[in-house]
RNA sequence: GGCGCUAUCGUCUAACGGUUAGGACGGAGCCCUCUCAAGGCUUAAAUACGGGUUCGAUUCCCGUUAGCGCUACCA
């Protein structure tokens, strides 16, 4: 039974590209009814912060994919420090008393091509005797303690990636990089290898970014005589400008609680997020989350990068915003007027649950995003139509007097009809006869009366659900609006 | 700079040597229609470039170019 886990460290809000990571795991874990780990790696003590934790929390709690074990990096140092101790006793790795280097000036954060390969270690520390680095350590001199690569015993570090197949790398190309600082705490490689082994965790699933790290994570697990796990790198997610998703330059279309903001589904957003570096390869697109489940493998991953298509003006990528719209009609009435109300009420609208049940089916293949309440039903939850322009009133080839009889009309014919879908068209459509004009002549002022605007739901059920006090009350407002014909 | 990964319509993708290079979003147009949607139909739009291998390359190999990643006592 596969393990999986999600490993965000909690220096930043959950992102886009970690959601989709979340999701990956959470899709194979379900598919070979495996164990999805939650492992927050909150291993740089100076970066995390309350904030990013529970940004990520309430992403994943919106995504709604749960997790079966949870784990805190930060309490597990006594392992960490053990493992890496051990490394270091049985000689894959050594005490550098280099001081820290300072940062560099300028902010500069790429350091100064090195000459030869001086970057990949300093010959003075890995070659130090274990007496003179005893003795040094004892002495309580800071170091960091460093992998020693075997670029003498092996040529080559090797590993295949269920996603990007076989991959090799040069140990000549490996740096000794660092597994405790000089503050004892460890770092990245360290942590997060030590966890894997110890929670068994039998597929790493992750970022493309780390391809090359697993090159060093391997030598680490080969040199603790660990079983050594499957991998499994995810193409990155990127800006449309080809750039990495950062908070700063593309701000909330990065973060996944606009998502959720907006309205959208957590399993259309769910959907969305697989469709970006993944197909079942059968043309679907709108998938169930069992549906999702049941089609996910490897074998679908892409190995190129995915675009995010958001622009300034719009965080939202269109297709999301289209999937969202599909997983909306999908749902039953129940389940979207409970969706729909929060946003509701944020809106100030007096929403109940009774009355939105009756809204929702007229809304529901005509909103994308649950927050699209407030702007395509608002006229059913307020008592006073907001004020609009007298001039939507009047129909193609119409003027204010035939909008002044229609709205007469429309009063008495509403006051004394049964106030039900078909018994209204029929004394609708023939008020318009009786009136010697096209249905969309009469039907036009009314909807505006009622409404606010022309762009509405369809006109009887509209009535029905207003109830005929408010269609005349607000009929009657219309017919004041008019402009005296001259 | 070194090393690694990648390259099909604007975007997400399918085609694991032979297709008129398919689907979806978005765009345009038409139909339906009480408006708006939804739905139906039509349409524009792609294999980065150059060499190979092959009877035949989107597909395999090499190179170029471009993008991304790693190159921290960040993760």
């Amino acid at each position: 039974m596969p393990r999986v886990r999600f490993a965000p460290s909690p220096t930043g809000y959950l992102h886009i590209g970690s959601a989709r990571t979340f999701i990956f795991n959470w899709l194979y874990a379900r598919h070979h009814r495996g164990a999805m780990i939650l492992r927050i790696d909150d291993t740089d003590v100076e970066r995390n912060t309350q904030a990013s934790l529970d940004s990520i929390f309430d992403g994943l709690k919106w995504l709604d994919l749960g997790w079966d074990e949870l784990y805190h990096a930060s309490q597990r140092v006594d392992l960490h420090r053990r493992l890496a101790q051990e490394l270091l006793h049985r000689g894959f790795a050594y005490r550098d008393f280099t001081p820290a280097a300072a940062e560099a000036e300028g902010g500069n954060s790429h350091p100064a091509p090195q000459s030869e390969g001086a970057w990949l270690f300093n010959p003075g520390m890995r070659e130090m005797s274990a007496q003179e680095s005893d003795r040094r350590a004892q002495a309580g001199e800071l170091f960091v303690l460093r992998f020693r690569v075997p670029r003498d015993s092996r040529g080559e570090v090797e590993f295949n990636d269920l996603v990007y197949g076989a991959q090799s790398k040069s140990t000549a190309d490996i740096e000794d990089f660092a597994l405790l600082r000089g503050n004892d705490l460890p770092t990245y490689h360290m942590a997060s290898c030590a966890d894997d082994m110890d929670l068994r965790i039998s597929h790493i699933v992750r970022g493309q970014d780390h391809l090359t790290n697993t090159f060093k994570h391997v030598l680490i697990f080969e040199a603790l005589n660990a079983p050594l796990p499957e991998f499994a790198h995810l193409p990155l997610l990127i800006a449309p400008d080809g750039s990495k998703l950062s908070k700063r330059r593309h701000g909330p279309a990065v973060s996944v609680l606009t998502y959720r903001d907006a309205g959208f589904l957590p399993h259309a957003y769910v959907n969305f997020l697989c469709l970006l570096g993944w197909s079942p390869k059968d043309d679907r697109e709108v998938l169930s989350r069992q549906e999702l489940i049941d089609a996910f493998s490897f074998e679908g991953v892409n190995r190129s990068n995915a675009t995010v298509n958001f622009t300034e003006d719009d965080p939202l990528d269109p297709k999301a915003v289209w999937l969202n719209a599909e997983h909306i009609r999908r749902l039953s009435v129940e389940e979207l007027s409970a969706g729909l109300l929060p946003f509701a009420w944020a809106a100030g609208f007096r929403a109940d649950e009774a009355s939105m049940l009756r809204v929702a089916p007229l809304i529901q293949e005509r909103i994308r995003l649950l927050r699209d309440v407030t702007s395509t039903a608002d006229f059913f939850f307020v008592h006073q139509l907001p004020p609009y322009d007298s001039a939507e009133l009047i129909p193609q080839k119409g003027d204010v007097v035939m909008v002044a009889a229609v709205l007469d009309q429309a009063r008495e014919i509403l006051s004394n009809a049964d106030f039900h879908h078909d018994a209204l068209e029929a004394a609708l459509r023939a008020g318009a006869q009786k009136l010697g004009i096209k249905t969309g002549q009469m039907f036009q002022p009314i909807r505006v009366a009622v409404c606010g605007r022309k762009a509405a739901p369809p006109l009887f059920q509209t009535l029905e659900v207003l109830g005929r006090e408010t269609c005349l009350q607000r009929i009657g407002q219309a017919i004041e609006k008019l402009p005296k014909a001259a």
